[in-house]
DNA sequence: GTCTATATACAGATAGAC
DNA sequence: GTCTATCTGTATATAGAC
């Protein structure tokens, strides 16, 4: 792997980490030098804008978060697929309750102001919907009745975040997280399992 | 009314809106001062910092939170109060779908950042979920289930306005509001009409 | 490819005349 | 109370030596 990708990748972790934690505007080019340890003039070697290390972090969670869902394509069942996409949206409480969604408030931040970077945002969860849409179906579930399903799941593991975060109480993603595991197995009609794959190893599969 | 309180007012009138449409930080005190026909010098006669001027907007929108939960204390049944406030929140799709929530934009934006406009922001949300559990309560559901629902209910209304936002459609909002309201009747355990206050009525005291 | 120095723009905030 | 001019800090972005 050459320096060129070794520095330009440790500037996407840094900006990554720095986007979650500050919020995209607020983190400066200086803050995301300093981190990842490259001098501020030499970002621009990497990266034309500030815009264009945004497009890179977005990029790079999307990616991610399609091979997390090819890697739960493993579990047989489908409401047990869902459910594991659900937990893994609270492996880490205190993260939310200090910081939110990493996804949400992209698409908060973003939404408003528009342009390719909102519409990258947007992706995210569009990619979210739609695979959880497709879950329900292969559950046999009507194509229509899964859309809203689908929109139903997303928007509460949404809202939940913000609650999480407004209130800084991570126990409020992990009860909130249990109301809705409730909701699935009253939609698919059982009881619905946690996933076997280990837990260590869909946590670091989590994007 | 003097000058003082009316210039005053409609700084705090211009912060609202820009707030809401741009974001706390994004909004600078010149646009503020331009949209409310205010030198940008004189601002400072007023507010002391753009935080003060922050905090002066969250304060007036909790009032205006609280005296719409008043109004609709004029209904008699607690669960046509609830279906009342959930459709409230959708007086304005439109604007919901350029803007997002201006409640929860605010908690997702000041969250990270902590302090006193975090706190002052979180109270809104605090409030909502309180008069919401009263409500729930009011109907007989016991405290412990009450606060549970409350916080479901709102959850939801923030998920649905934030994935509004994010895919520009008003039509989320209207949907889920409905799924929502669908929620509400299975969980007070039968049909939940519509408000008789009259639509303008309630609008107009929605805040 | 790397890094220092700096240009440029614009933000919040202040000084002081009126 | 009001408004113009300006200070000060800091952000993105560039120039150019190495």
């Amino acid at each position: 792997m050459s320096r060129r990708t070794d520095k330009r990748a440790k500037l996407i972790r840094a900006a990554e980490d720095l986007n979650y934690q500050q919020g995209f505007r607020p983190t400066t080019l200086a803050d995301i030098a300093q981190d990842a340890g490259v001098p501020l003039g030499n970002v621009y070697y990497y990266f034309k804008t500030k815009e264009d290390i945004g497009k890179a972090v977005i990029s790079k969670r999307d990616e991610e978060i399609n091979a997390f869902f090819v890697k739960l394509e493993e579990i047989i069942d489908p409401a047990v697929r869902i459910r594991a996409y659900i937990e893994s949206n609270i492996s880490d409480p205190e993260a939310i309750a200090r910081y939110g969604c990493p996804i949400g408030g992209l698409c908060q931040e973003l939404g408003k102001e528009g342009g390719i970077l909102a519409d990258q945002a947007a992706k995210l969860l569009h990619d979210i919907i739609k695979w959880t849409g497709k879950q329900f179906v292969a559950l046999g579930i009507s194509q229509e009745a899964a859309e809203e399903y689908a929109l139903s799941l997303v928007s509460r593991i949404q809202g939940m975040n913000l609650l999480t975060l407004t209130f800084k109480d991570p126990s409020i993603a992990t009860r909130q997280t249990q109301t809705i595991i409730n909701w699935l197995e009253s939609v698919v009609g059982n009881k619905v399992p946690a996933a076997q794959l280990a837990k260590e190893e869909l946590a670091e599969a989590a994007y």
